[in-house]
RNA sequence: GGGCGCUUAGCUCAGUUGGUUCAGAGCACUUGGUUUACACCCAAGGGGUCGGGGGUUCGAAUCCCUCAGCGCCCACCA
């Protein structure tokens, strides 16, 4: 049958995807072989595929069906995360549209909404990575939320708050007046905003001195509790003991002084407001200063706000500056550029605020992950993370894990009392009241008086379980398929989650298997446009991957993602890739067009040169093989796929099939085509993890297979010894066929004129290459000769020398001028390794084999040499 | 402010412990080609004083110092 010369992805993805299904060959379970294991980084459940997780997949893909080739019982478990704050974003902002107001639900209400946006969009990405070939263990997707995994995320914090390790604190958090809940610090993103820089003046009490402080968030004036001045600044003894008066509010407050005031910014006259920034609650901590909370949730002023209750922080920032103006307590202003916190999800300026939260005390949990990074156990790759991820652990702080919000694992405490600390933890509400019941010494509480906390955990206090939750590992140390798949082999995730997910999974791993998650984690880059900046939603600088896949086929994108990817390093994405990627696939097809479509006979004999070339091909695939082993042992996916295209575009297609060739109208012999067939197969498992849906679909049209044969489960080739000679010779030969085509091309010759060669044979090479060179260079005659030939074109490959007779004239002075330049760059290569050579501290210094080198190098040189002249002789 | 990293061809990047003709690859570019798979093709070719300066060494893209530019992470001084 004809086969189309233009592969058609579009119904071979489907085919395939479909087939591997059908047989099953994704799923993994507990068996008698090694396991292969990758846990997906769960994508948010509502999200769509983005640019990043086509990258991020297209690599976990590679690893996992490379390791299925290999033999592993390769799992790789996919799933989504609940996505607790971005996902409560988009159930609000879509009620919003429908006119509902999320304060106007219960929570229950709230929560029904959530599930069926959950239910409605949830999944979707995980059928866009079936477009793109990704062979999980679909039977094994999981959800953050479902009961197995609620269920261990309830536990493991009961467990951490039974060892002392979660605790309630009322402290400093990040306070998203948008979402109206804490973020963790990573969650809050710094980005420098140009504010203004306010000069205030306050009036000492009973003075009519006044002072002058400087400050970027006027508003706060009337949550201050303090002045600060530093003791050992002269200017400001006057002050010590005095107090001084809040403008606007009329307040009196305490002159302190400490030396956290820096003399040198602004005034050196600090406003301490406890309630509003970090650093002045940990002044007001220590001079015992009143705390006076100005903001509600949502960020407008509360009562002491005055008459700017009810309005937005920043609104009454304009307007209170106004006022203070008239009363001219300004004394200046200056521009001032500082760094304002904003929240990750929602953009909203996050307010320090001070409140009630839960803490995960992480000091000593950190420990063994830190360790199990630096004396890598858990491999970094690129390495260079190794810093960073120290850095943070070593000062890792006490992880804020409650959120308010509803969607979620609600907190597992409950209240019995008014009192703060009347509640108890438990896993179960009928604990919890046995619990209650004992601790309040009150027999007679119901559930009906058990108040569970309403607030959930932060996302990342799931996920940071999903290596152990996806298979039920949390406190269940038998369980079978934890002690098999776990620790997982790798993972692939992005540099940002570095803190947020890879930390804690590592320490959540020690904690509750006492042994790493997984043992390599390949950090990728960021994916970036052309112009290098991040994609992005609404930059609109992000391709839609579907389209892409459309477009170019999976396997031409995958190539496309991978093109320009080494581990660490940002990608600047470019559509041109795919096209070179579905080029590439496109190449494969018509390789195999190529080689279907020979007339084959058992009565043709094996020629040499067959021969010749298949020994080559199968020894620069060793060779070739050794470094892909190498690159993917490092990760290096980008190079294992450079160096696999070379193989198979430029060895195997340019070299070997033009070299196996049949002349036109002619027959190959059974054996050489046997055995091209079954180069061709062993170059399709090279490539399967690139290029899944091609391999398979030549796979299955070289023969009829049957379900256990399929390329997907095939087995990975084996590295062999190879012989660098047999290299060595085919490739001398291919240079002596590239310098017929120069010639050729500079002489205007036709490929479709044959033309005569003449060969000085001073390096006594393999002759059996000559019926090659014959072949590819469309010689007509190859004779050897003894001395340089007259009126012929010339070239060199180390000291051999080739002639190609011309029937014209040749241009003696041109050819003089390329001899005479060969001439002088040899001489000069030989000056300087002679250089070396005469120096008596290179020959005895040197290692003996670098010697060697170069002893050969000047043979080759001067040999060369003697060549070049005798050649310019001839023409003279 | 603290830390880490980067700077090699027009672009994106390799270049392991200093030593093979080490100055590379892919893309882009130029030129020529309807050679019996592929124009998503074939062939040939041009292109870089390895950011600047200094040092160590027989020998430096590679090690050290210094200057310049860029990026990232952490901290968050009103």
């Amino acid at each position: 049958m004809a086969l189309a010369s233009k592969y058609s992805p579009k119904e071979v993805e489907e085919k395939w995807y479909s087939y591997w299904m059908e047989q099953g060959y994704f799923k993994s379970q507990v068996n008698e072989k090694e396991p292969y294991t990758i846990v997906i980084p769960p994508p948010n459940v509502t999200g769509v595929l983005h640019m990043g997780h086509m990258l991020n997949n297209t690599l976990q893909d590679i690893l996992i069906r490379r390791a299925r080739l290999k033999g592993f019982n390769a799992c790789w478990v996919p799933g989504t995360d609940h996505a607790s704050i971005a996902t409560e974003a988009k159930v609000v902002a879509k009620l919003k549209a429908d006119g509902i107001e999320k304060n106007d639900l219960s929570r229950d209400q709230f929560l029904e909404h959530a599930w069926d946006w959950t239910h409605k969009h949830g999944g979707i990405i995980l059928e866009q990575l079936k477009k793109l070939g990704a062979s999980c263990d679909w039977d094994r997707t999981k959800f953050t939320m479902d009961p197995e995994l609620s269920d261990s995320v309830i536990k493991v914090f009961v467990d951490l708050y039974n060892k002392g390790k979660i605790y309630r604190g009322y402290r400093m958090v990040n306070w998203d007046p948008s979402a109206q809940t804490t973020l963790s610090d990573e969650e809050v993103i710094y980005q420098e905003k140009q504010g203004t820089l306010y000069y205030l003046k306050y009036q000492i009490a009973d003075s009519n001195d006044f002072l002058t402080i400087a400050t970027t968030r006027p508003e706060t004036i009337l949550g201050d509790t303090a002045i600060c001045i530093n003791p050992n600044d002269e200017r400001f003894t006057h002050l010590k003991g005095k107090k001084a008066i809040v403008p606007i509010c009329d307040r009196e407050i305490p002159i302190i002084e400490d030396e956290y005031v820096d003399i040198e910014f602004g005034t050196g006259c600090l406003k301490v407001t406890p309630a509003h920034d970090i650093n002045d609650k940990a002044l007001g901590d220590k001079h015992n200063l009143e705390i006076i909370d100005t903001l509600n949730d949502d960020g407008t002023l509360n009562s002491f706000g005055m008459h700017y209750q009810g309005k937005d922080r920043f609104v009454a920032r304009k307007e209170l500056v106004k006022e203070l103006e008239a009363m001219g307590r300004i004394v200046k202003t200056e521009p001032y550029t500082n760094n304002v916190g904003t929240s990750e999800r929602t953009g909203a300026i996050i307010e320090p605020k001070l409140s009630d939260q839960w803490f995960l005390d992480m000091k000593e949990l950190a420990q063994p992950a830190l360790d199990a990074v630096l004396n890598e156990e858990v491999a970094l790759v690129p390495a260079k993370f190794i810093n960073t991820y120290r850095h943070w652990m070593e000062n890792v702080r006490d992880w804020n894990i409650s959120r308010q919000l509803w969607w979620g694992h609600q907190i597992p405490a409950y209240f019995y009392g008014d009192g703060k600390q009347d509640f108890v933890v438990a896993q179960t509400q009928e604990e919890a009241l046995l619990m209650a019941q004992e601790t309040s010494g009150n027999a007679s509480l119901t559930i009906a008086d058990l108040k569970q906390d309403p607030d959930v955990l932060d996302t990342w206090f799931s996920s940071w379980l999903w290596p152990i939750s996806v298979f039920n590992g949390i406190m269940e140390p038998d369980n079978e398929e934890i002690n098999y798949y776990y620790p997982t082999n790798d993972l692939v995730t992005a540099p940002e989650i570095l803190f947020f997910w890879v930390a804690r999974m590592i320490i959540a791993g020690y904690e509750y298997r006492d042994a790493k998650p997984f043992s390599n984690v390949y950090l990728t880059g960021i994916v970036r446009d052309k112009q290098r900046r991040k994609m992005s939603k609404s930059l609109g600088n992000s391709p839609d991957p579907i389209e892409l896949i459309e477009k170019y086929g999976a396997d031409g994108v995958r190539v496309g993602m991978l093109l320009s990817s080494p581990a660490g390093n940002d990608l600047m994405f470019d559509e041109d890739l795919c096209k070179q990627g579905s080029g590439f696939v496109n190449k494969i097809w018509n390789a195999y067009r190529l080689v279907q479509g020979w007339d084959v006979n058992e009565q043709t004999p094996q020629t040499e040169s067959e021969k010749l070339a298949i020994d080559w091909y199968k020894n620069k695939f060793a060779q070739t093989l050794e470094t892909i082993e190498d690159h993917y042992s490092k990760y290096r996916l980008s190079d294992a796929l450079m160096a696999t295209y070379k193989l198979i575009w430029d060895d195997f297609c340019s070299w070997f099939l033009e070299a196996v060739k049949p002349p036109y109208q002619g027959t190959m012999s059974q054996t050489t085509y046997d055995q091209i067939i079954g180069i061709f197969e062993e170059n399709l498992k090279l490539i399967h993890p690139f290029v899944p849906f091609v391999s398979e679909e030549i796979w299955q049209h070289i023969a009829k297979r049957n379900p256990e044969d399929a390329l997907i489960v095939a087995s990975w080739p084996e590295t062999t010894d190879f012989n660098e000679k047999v290299i060595a010779d085919f490739e001398f030969a291919t240079d002596v066929v590239a310098g017929i085509r120069t010639i050729r091309k500079e002489k205007n010759i036709s490929f479709k004129d044959t033309i005569d060669l003449k060969v000085l044979d001073n390096e006594k090479v393999n002759q059996q290459t000559d019926a090659m060179i014959t072949k590819l260079g469309n010689i007509a005659s190859l004779d050897y000769v003894d001395a340089g030939v007259d009126g012929a074109m010339s070239f060199r490959v180390k000291s051999n020398e080739y002639f190609v007779p011309m029937a014209g004239a040749i241009d003696v002075e041109e050819e003089i001028a390329k001899l005479t330049e060969e001439l002088a760059y040899t001489e000069g290569f030989l000056k300087s390794v002679q250089k070396k050579l005469s120096n008596e501290r290179f020959v005895s210094g040197a290692p003996e084999q670098v010697v060697a080198i170069e002893r050969n190098k000047e043979a080759d040189a001067l040999a060369k040499i003697e060549t070049i002249k005798a050649s310019l002789k001839g023409l003279e």
